[in-house]
Formats: C-alpha cells, sequence, structure tokens
DNA sequence: TATGAATGAGCTTTCATTCAT
DNA sequence: CATGAATGAAAGCTCATTCAT
C-alpha cells in the first residue's frame, strides 16, 4: 500500500475504511466490487488503487489495520489482572462494542474474513490470522483455572465456551436484528449457563 | 432441469455430483466456476447447461438433491423412538457420516449454502432451507427432557450443545485434517462433557 | 448433400421439408435453430447432418429445391403462348397459389432468402438466385407491348409492376391476415389501377 | 443507457454510432456482433455495455437516435405549406438524403430495424415505430389530391407509390452500387411516370 | 492528488456438429 | 439407418485495473 494514505485527513481516511469494512463484510471478497466501495466511500474509482494498488491490496490493509485496532481495544479494555476465564470472555465482548462504535462493520468484516478462501487473499491475511488467534490465546492464557472441578477436560471447556460466543455472534451478525448491547447481554446469559458446569 | 440427468448411468451422474458439491463446497455460489465442476467431473462444457440450463439451476437441483439424500439417511438412521437429545445427536452425526461416505461433500455443501446470500440463488433454496429446518426441528422435537435437571434453560441448552456441534464440523470442514469418523468420536467426547450439566 | 433422402418415403421427406421451410422463414439462416427443424419434423438431430452435412448444406438444398418446385409449377401454370403483361403476373401468381397449397411456407421462404445476408449461405444460393430471376425474365420476355402507350419507359414500367406485387405480397407474407386466394385478388386489384397507365 | 455518452466528443459519440448502424444494418439484431461494432469502432469490448448496458439497449438507443435525428431532418427539409402528394415524396427523400450524409447506414438501419421480429427487441421499438409511422402519416395527409382524376383509388395510389419508391431504395440498400444522389434522381424518374396516372 | 473513461481477461451460456450405440 | 448425449468454439457480459487529464 501507499503510506501517503496516513497523510489524508483522519475523517478521510474513516470514511474510506468504513465503506471497504461494509462492502467486505457483506460481500465475500470476490464478489465484493471495487464499484461499491467506491459508491459508499463517495470517492473516484482511481484513489482507491492509487493508496492500495489493488483490491487484494485493499483487503490486506483492512485486514491488518482491523486486527491492530481491535488488539488495541483489547489491550486497554480486557484487564491485565484479571484471571477469570469468564470474566475475560466479557470483557473481550465490551472490547468489540467498542471497536463496533467506530467501525461498525469491523467485526463483521473480520469474522467474514476467517471464512475467507479465496486463494488470492489468502496467502495475504494468513500470517496475521495466526497473529490474531495468539494475541486471543495470550488473554486466555492467562486464565487460571481456580475454583473450575478437577477433572474438567480445559481444551474442550474452552471451545464449548468459544463455539457457543460465536454461534450468538455469527446469529447476530446475520440477523442484525438486535444491538451490539443485547448481543453482550445474550452471551452472559449463555456463560451463566455454562459456569455451572466448569466450577464447583 | 432436463429430467434425463436420471437416464444417465448412476456412476455418471455421480461423478457430475460429486464434482459440483466439491467445487460448491469449496467456493461460494458466484465464486465457483462452472470450468472448475467441467474439469473436476471430466466432461465437456455444454454438457452441464445441457442437463441444468444454467449455473443456478446446477445449484438448486445440488440442495434439493442433497437433502433429499440426507433426509432418507436421518429416516434410516435416526430412531422414531429415541427420546433422549443426546442420542439423538448422535444418530443424526451417524447419518451424517454414511451422507458423506458416499458424496464425501455434501454436508460441507450444504453447511456452506446455509450461509450462502447470492441473490441469483437464495430464492431457489429458500424454501427447501426452511424445509430441511424442519425436518431437524421434528427429530429434536421427539426428545423428552427425563433426567434433565429442573430449572435448565431447554432453549439455551439446547443453542449450546448445537453451536458446539458445529464448531467441531466446521473446524472438520475447513481443516480437512480428520476423517469423518474421527468427526464423530470428537463430537461424542464434547456431548459427554455437556451432559453432566444438563443431566441430574 | 446424401443423395439417400429421395430412397426415403416421400411422405417423410416432405414432412422434412415442410418443417425445414417453416423455420428459416421465419427465421432468417443465423437465428434459425436445428433444434426447431428437427421438433417441427419429429425427427432425430442427427438425421439431418446424415443427410444434409450441415445447415447450409439443408439451406443450400431447400433453395434449390424450392425453386426447382416452383419452376415446374410455373412451367405449367404459365402458358407459352400468352403475351400479355398484366396476364402473366396473373398466372405467375396462379403458380404460387399452387406451390403454397403444398408447401405452405415455401413463397415466404424464398422471399425470406433472397434478404438473406449471412456470408455463409449466400455463396451457396447466390448461382440459384441468378438462374431464378433468369426464368422470371424469361417468362415476361414473351410479352409484347401491343397495345401499350408509345413512349412508356418499359424498364420502368415494368419495375413499377413488380415492386407493386413484391409491396402487396409482403404484406401479406408479414401480417399473415388474409389467404392466398386474397392475395390474388388484391395483387389484380392493383394491376387494374396499373393497366390505364401502361395501355392505350 | 448511459446519458454520460452524451458527455463525450461528438466524433467520438458518432463514431460509435455509426460503427453500430453499419453493423446492425448488414446483420439483423441475433446475427450483428458486438465484436464487430466494437471493432469497426476502434472501441475496447466493455466500453459499449458501459454506455449502453447491453446489446438490447445498444439496439434500442439507435433506434430511438435514428429516428428522431430522421424527425428532425424531415422537420426541416420537408414544408409544412407543400400540398402536393409527389412534391411530399421528393422532399422526404431529400431529408433521407441529408440524413445519409452524416449517417450513411441510419436509413438502412431503419429500413431493417422495421423488418426486426427478435423478441429480445421488438418490444423495446415497438412504440418508437408507430411513432415514426405516424410522423410520415401527419407529412402525407397534408396532401390533397387537387388536380388527380376523378375516380382514383386513393388507398391503390399511394400504396403503389410507396411499394415503388420502397422498392427502388431497397435496390440502392442491396447494391450499394449508386451514390443517394442517383437514388433521389431514380425516385423522380419512376415518380415522373406515376405522375400521369393519378393526374388528370 | 484525484478523476472516471477505457481496457481486456475471464466467465456464463448457446448451438451447430460429432459419434458411440 | 436412426438416435440423442456429448462436444467446444463463439458470443454476450462483468469488473478489476490502467492512464490521460
Amino acid at each position: 500500500m501507499n503510506d501517503k494514505f496516513f497523510d489524508l485527513k483522519k475523517e478521510k481516511q474513516d470514511k474510506m475504511i468504513n465503506a471497504a469494512l461494509k462492502v467486505f463484510s457483506l460481500c465475500d471478497y470476490r464478489r465484493a466490487s471495487t464499484d461499491d466501495v467506491v459508491r459508499e466511500a463517495g470517492i473516484s474509482k482511481g484513489l482507491i488503487f492509487h493508496y492500495f494498488t489493488n483490491k487484494a491490496g485493499l483487503y490486506e490493509f483492512l485486514y491488518a489495520y482491523s486486527i491492530k485496532y481491535l488488539a488495541i481495544e483489547l489491550y486497554q479494555i480486557v484487564s491485565i489482572n484479571e484471571h477469570d476465564y469468564f470474566e475475560l470472555i466479557r470483557q473481550t465482548q465490551q472490547a468489540h462494542l467498542r471497536v463496533m462504535r467506530q467501525y461498525p462493520y469491523l467485526i463483521a468484516f473480520l469474522s467474514k474474513a476467517e471464512e475467507e478462501t479465496d486463494p488470492e487473499v489468502v496467502p495475504l491475511i494468513q500470517a496475521k490470522r495466526t497473529e490474531r488467534k495468539k494475541e486471543y490465546q495470550k488473554i486466555f492464557d492467562r486464565a487460571d483455572m481456580d475454583g473450575w472441578k478437577p477433572g474438567v477436560d480445559t481444551e474442550v471447556a474452552r471451545n464449548i465456551i468459544h463455539f457457543t460466543v460465536r454461534g450468538i455472534e455469527d446469529a447476530y451478525l446475520k440477523s442484525g436484528e438486535f444491538t451490539p448491547e443485547e448481543l453482550i447481554e445474550r452471551i452472559d446469559e449463555y456463560m451463566n449457563f455454562l459456569k455451572p458446569a466448569m466450577y464447583q
């Protein structure tokens, strides 16, 4: 990408970023059209190629920008001293909520990007995908299992929690029927169901 | 579609079906190319249009065929007298396993098709999608909650179970690193974890 | 073409000829589809290629057959001793009428073929087109101008007559609203209008 | 269509219009290929679709443009005070002549378009076809029959005149052997032949 | 820097033609 | 002979990308 993008007014940068996040979160990479991005952002066709070389470059930039932005929020919101697993889930969701307030489509975009299989872009985001996963692992590695039932298979337990969170998020992203705040509330409800299965 | 397709040798029918299932399960509708289907099936370009009119027609046929085939297996494997929720999950997975032996990509295709949003095909499969959902509901409606902890929120519990099954399946479909049999085993393991949370 | 075509039962020959005449008289060469011919004739796809090599071959045969058939009728109906121009026109139309009774689309086909510009078939029928024109010239060369106004430009007069006949025929072929008999009557009416302009 | 077409330099617009008129006047709608138009106009494949959406859109535009352009010339050349039938014919032909100087294939295109039966485009031009016919009727309705022989069947007389004009035009459009000026002259000659048949 | 007209490779679809049965 | 399933070249159309202004 062309670093001069960052010399643009923050406002214009965000207009382009939000437009692209929206388009790429609603359609997969291939179907998303640069025309749509351009129309949504209210800029000219050439500009996107001026700053991002090509569609794949735009996608790559968006992915990198998104996980970086999310990482910052996670860093600020998720307490370094929190060791309770469910509380970490909660704080993670709070971070998502804040991200969505600035970039409404960022979380949806990342979720869609995880599924992306297009050989044109997978290589461009693969490394960052791993990085992102590690970021989350780092957070949840802080968790101790104090107070958990002995003999609970931690791996299995964690996966169930994450599958559940993802399931709820997916339903949210697809339906668009409820607000980010309701999403958080819903996740809470499910976590409260799962807690007794883990805790003594 | 052209019903003469069914006059072809079963072998050739399946070669075409398997090729199309594979291509459509790896790529979404728009990105999936008829060239790929044709190459994978080892047939000529025109043939697919001869039998299925157009790409959307092929997709529509595949979806209808898939849920019908799956329904037959479900009907045969899932016992009408089974009322235990986890056992029903188990039998459902057994049916999936059998389907995958004949059509390795069928389950993955259906999973992908659930996410499909392309306006060219959504109308063609929407009705069947609903039908399919009902089919599953009918199965799990048989379940009684005998022996479940009183006060368990059934809706939440069921969703957690399904999110977990889906999470495992997704990981399976994406990685391709393990066999259908291992998938079943894995699901069993997770279900065994969840059972104590539901049962008294 | 394959001369064995003529070994077929006359009935089957005519079924194929009539089907092809119909299709080629309704659509121009390129747009006319062999599938339509085959469906209309109730024969199999391969047969048409067996007897006529390809679509152009079928067209070439049809044209040659049509002008030959028409020539025979002209020869029988148009009197060798008739020297009155308008009477020759009349007899020519009578011949057309008889042709249409056996092959309803033959005249329309020839009319359409005159307009055909497709480089794939024009070379195949060009010679016969000229031949056909000569055939008509031969008929009208018999006409003497006895009784015509002196000083009438014969060339111009003849052309006006022919443009008029063609104009009426075209309207007939396009509308399909009146019968071949009415066509003849209509032409008579116009010829009666023109006669005083030519005759003393 | 995309109205930005009209923002192009007049020269380029006309290059595209003339190319398309030529291709569509030589071949009917179906057989005319966008590749030919593009080659003839010296532009790229995509451009034609950028401005006219699709082949049918190009055809529709061409027809509308052609009759509008012709109507303007007719309005300017054909005198509102002229009531002599043959003089109106003459002036109409003068208008055609002027049109052909700017767009050599426009008259031929309209002539071909009158015959077009392709269901893909007929609905797009039908209304304009009727409009065009009315335009001509309006012109010839001005004609009085002053000085015509009493008892002349006006309908028949007019049709003969028009069949003759059309016959000469057709020959002109097909042969390409003579100039528009010669066409006018030829029509004059034929009209002079017909006048005595109508006038006292 | 910003624009948007222009490009052309790539994909879907059609249909004359072939060929195994 | 007759069939019709199978072929593949050709045509319409899309859209990422370029480039003159």
